[in-house]
DNA sequence: GACTGTGAATACCTTCACAGCA
DNA sequence: TGCTGTGAAGGTATTCACAGTC
């Protein structure tokens, strides 16, 4: 166990947070600034589980809330507005992120609607796509520029992170060019794990692998 | 541990397949029907990873195929015909699936066009969408329909998986209703838990969560 | 009494080490 | 020797049970 700073300039997560349990902190940040809209001040570990549904325990979400400092009142819940802060803040949400989007076909337009729509601190700062249609167009004012001219362009749109959502094929081959580049953390839809040198933070979007887990346990049911 | 029932009509896993096993099965059918392609007749479970880019080892590729069955030749590797029929069989990708969009936005066009292309046994055969402009037009030769008409056409299409591509307030709703009317199996991109009551398969895809991941890092890393 | 925080117990998944076999 | 298959070990995540606090 790690040593709670307690003279840290920010609040700070008191043991390193799992990774598992990032999307889950995010869903609880995204339900209390829902409550916090509806007016409500707090809220209890139970409360939280019926506003997602009770697809979380809530023993779930006090062992995630407990590892980023203690925020709750025994006897009472969580109270909702540092909470929210807190979240945010081991989220990474109080950042801007400039994201830079290779491969503008069906998935690149609906990645960046979506996640723009979203967080408002996402913003999409570059476009690159292959195909000569779509090169030129734009995107909420974003120019999409040519894959090939990459190496000239993405420096400047000072990205940070880079979403993956070309064929197969040319995911591998873009991914290494994007963190050649510098970008560190890539978010790939391509049905192709990348293998890349260096510290590159890279999460797979695999919506095939999903299909498959529906199909073979409906296909178990028929049995 | 299950006793393999020696005398089964076909193929059938030893034991029980685990959920997180699945989608590496996938990428494995996908990567063999690469190597067959190829010419390859038969691989050893290096050679597989090497094919998937080390992002999976090699001892975790041995559990998981010894999982379905001895296909292997120790000292040899795996033949790869049968170990492709083996694997399409687990994954119930040995028969067609009907697939119902609900929500042609981006995203729904996206996954459509996507999936569609990837796995000639998926077939997109309803399309719903609640704006007057989307409803009336053609994807493939399929009408998008009103979202209100659901209850009288989605019967028809036959569908047994539905993905759900709409907005999350109006997520929880669309997909009590598809699983009223006999879809087993739903694929959610709405950042929006469902509760379903009824044996229904959900599977989320959190975009924004996997996003969350990545800034969680990146802003770990600027400390 | 109500609810959080947390050690302990459990379940789960992956990696290791090596036996077994061609 | 080369490679699979697998029990054992190790590690990680979730659930349980309850002590602690308001």
């Amino acid at each position: 166990m790690i040593e709670p700073k307690i003279g840290a300039a920010r609040i700070e997560a008191a043991e390193p947070l799992v990774e598992v349990s990032i999307p889950r902190l995010y869903a609880y940040h995204r339900a209390l600034r829902a409550a916090q809209g509806a007016g409500k001040r707090t809220i209890t570990s139970h409360g939280l589980a019926a506003m997602l549904g009770h697809t979380i325990a809530s023993t779930q979400i006090r062992k995630d809330l407990s590892a980023l400092r203690p925020l709750g009142r025994r006897g009472h819940g969580y109270a909702i507005d540092p909470l929210v802060d807190q979240l945010a803040w081991v989220l990474g949400l109080e950042h801007d992120w400039r994201i830079a989007i290779v491969g503008f076909g069906y998935l690149g337009r609906a990645f960046a609607g979506f996640i723009t729509a979203r967080e408002r601190r996402f913003n999409v700062t570059a476009i690159f796509d292959r195909a000569p249609s779509v090169v030129g167009q734009r995107w909420q004012g974003i120019v999409v520029r040519d894959v090939a001219e990459m190496e000239r362009t993405l420096a400047d749109a000072g990205c940070n992170i880079a979403v993956i959502a070309v064929p197969a094929e040319a995911a591998q081959e873009c991914a290494q060019r994007v963190a050649d580049l510098g970008i560190r953390a890539i978010l790939n839809f391509a049905p192709m794990p990348l293998d890349l040198r260096g510290a590159v933070i890279v999460r797979n979007i695999d919506l095939a692998g999903e299909m498959a887990i529906l199909t073979h346990r409906l296909s178990l049911e028929a049995l």
